[in-house]
DNA sequence: TATTGTTATACTCTATAACTATA
DNA sequence: TATAGTTATAGAGTATAACAATA
């Protein structure tokens, strides 16, 4: 791992867990850099940039697809709609909800903004072929569908 | 991704990162749950893995190889020091530094932690065969290293 | 009753600067 | 001067409970 520390295949191969921990928190750090002089970070950016894909869709929807709580992303949006990126309206179907679509402004950084995460993704998997891509966009994807079965989860 | 929300192959595109956010997510919630009953965190287990596999290192060099700061190494040490799992004593070589050493107690924690850290990587990478972990694995060190290799890092 | 957005709160992880004692 | 351990602090990310408005 690192520092001349001998580790051993045998502790090693628990650290599926603490590597991803490790190389995540070098793309968070890596791309917040990125995106600072455009004024958005990690989480801004991916909500935009879903926003943008999906015009009108509601916070409740957006969290989900976020992997975060309703309540971890009521200041998210509140900083993406004071920056004036984002317009949120009520629902015209259901007054409780909220109607979320990107502004030209939003829309206008999303694109300048996604070609510098782009550019960054680019760094990350340089040296991985197609199929290593592909098996850890599946690993990746398996990993987070163990939450929604659980009969795999916390049986052991 | 969740919830019903469209997310176009232009917009997964840009998405590594935060699909190994959400993965690292999953399995951090998870593998906090099954430690909690032996007194351990993911963190504190893998410093005390590491230790009982590297008799009298040093806290620098656990940090290094933790990836974390030694600042923010102190903290988990003392937890693991009072609860009697690890012993920290003068280098004897460098009365600045110190040697770290896992208890009879922490030995014994460790081995029954490992049997639950085990199984529950066997359960994140049930549904991968032996190539597509190796790439996994290959893939998380290559993004770690990029950290390592300046020339790659913030050029874009 | 249940859901949506919201507020408030607490806990963890991370990054940084500064101190002390040694080298 | 440089390094090892330490303290303190600030910033994100995350999880949870509770509330008002609406269904």
């Amino acid at each position: 791992m690192g520092g001349g520390v001998k580790v051993t295949d045998e502790n090693l191969r628990v650290y599926i867990g603490y590597n991803m921990k490790r190389a995540f928190n070098v793309i968070q750090a890596d791309l917040n850099t990125a995106l600072k002089p455009l004024g958005l970070r990690m989480i801004t950016f991916s909500a935009l940039a879903i926003i943008v894909g999906n015009p009108g869709l509601r916070p409740s929807d957006l969290a989900s697809a976020l992997s975060i709580e309703r309540a971890n992303l009521v200041m998210i949006l509140s900083e993406l709609e004071d920056e004036g990126l984002l317009s949120r309206s009520r629902s015209a179907t259901d007054r409780r909800a909220q109607s979320l679509s990107a502004t030209a402004a939003g829309l206008a950084l999303y694109h300048k903004a996604r070609k510098a995460v782009c550019a960054h993704d680019d760094r990350m998997i340089a040296a991985m072929d197609a199929d290593e891509l592909k098996s850890l966009r599946k690993a990746l994807q398996q990993i987070e569908e163990l939450t929604r079965d659980p009969a795999q989860h916390h049986t052991g």
